[in-house]
DNA sequence: TGCATTTGACCCGC
DNA sequence: GCGGGTCAAATGCA
């Protein structure tokens, strides 16, 4: 599977070994329901007021909720997701949703691994989510491939601008990615990148174009598809 | 009937 | 002890 033959963000180095401690000692998991400090990055998405967007963002995976609880000092309940393809591939992938307090049109939503199931994430490139990475609680270097270098993805897709879809072009219009944790790969003081329907430009599923891509470019793809794909289907809503 | 969601309880880390 | 994260039974829905 493209984009997931690498391996997940690990603390120490070792590949899956953050996972697949849960993973391979699942009973022992199960039944002690220990947690560890699993890698995690976060987004926010942005969407437009009125689209009557609740629960979770469409990322092109497919998330089974299992459990929601009150935050103190939040004014919405976070949501918890897993993968859906957890008991048959073993995929370890789980979100968080939360929706914001300031901006209830802002969803914050925290991944905690990644993906190892086959699941495409209805894009033929890419299989996270992951658009923006930070850490929050581990090492930088878990995230091999995060954050993505969003800034450069856009410069790059701002080549392909011809090949917009004119339907989609409304969509973008209400839709924001924003960075936030990390500190800029620039300067490291910058506030979070906003990515924006100014600034920021969805790749073309069907483009056949040999892109130059890397790790992160994927990645950062993979989100940005899914986001649209969120915003189309609120829209057919 | 099978799968997803809800929700209270349980467990763990701080 | 508190708050966050997960489990699992109950429930809903197609």
């Amino acid at each position: 599977m493209i984009g997931m033959s690498e391996s997940p963000p690990s603390l120490t180095g070792s590949p899956f070994s953050d996972d697949s401690d849960r993973d391979q000692d699942n009973k022992d998991y199960i039944g002690s329901r220990k947690r560890k400090s699993l890698p995690r990055w976060t987004k926010q998405v942005r969407v437009s007021p009125g689209m009557g967007l609740e629960g979770p963002l469409d990322d092109g995976f497919s998330w089974r909720k299992y459990g929601q609880k009150d935050i103190l000092g939040a004014k919405y309940p976070r949501g918890y997701y897993r993968c859906t393809h957890r008991n048959v591939q073993g995929c370890l992938a789980t979100k968080q949703v939360q929706r914001s307090d300031d901006d209830p049109t802002i969803f914050e939503i925290t991944y905690r691994a990644r993906h190892t199931c086959t699941q495409a994430p209805g894009h033929v490139i890419g299989t996270t989510t992951t658009t923006t990475s930070t850490a929050s609680t581990d090492q930088n270097q878990n995230n091999n491939n995060f954050p993505p270098l969003l800034e450069q993805m856009s410069h790059h897709q701002t080549h392909q601008d011809d090949h917009h879809h004119n339907s989609l072009s409304s969509l973008r219009s209400g839709l924001k990615v924003i960075t936030e944790g990390l500190e800029n790969p620039h300067d490291g003081q910058s506030p979070p990148l906003i990515i924006s329907s100014n600034n920021f430009n969805f790749p073309t599923i069907s483009s056949s174009t040999p892109l130059p891509v890397n790790a992160n470019m994927i990645d950062a793809v993979a989100t940005a598809t899914a986001v649209l794909r969120f915003a189309h289907q609120s829209m057919v809503y």
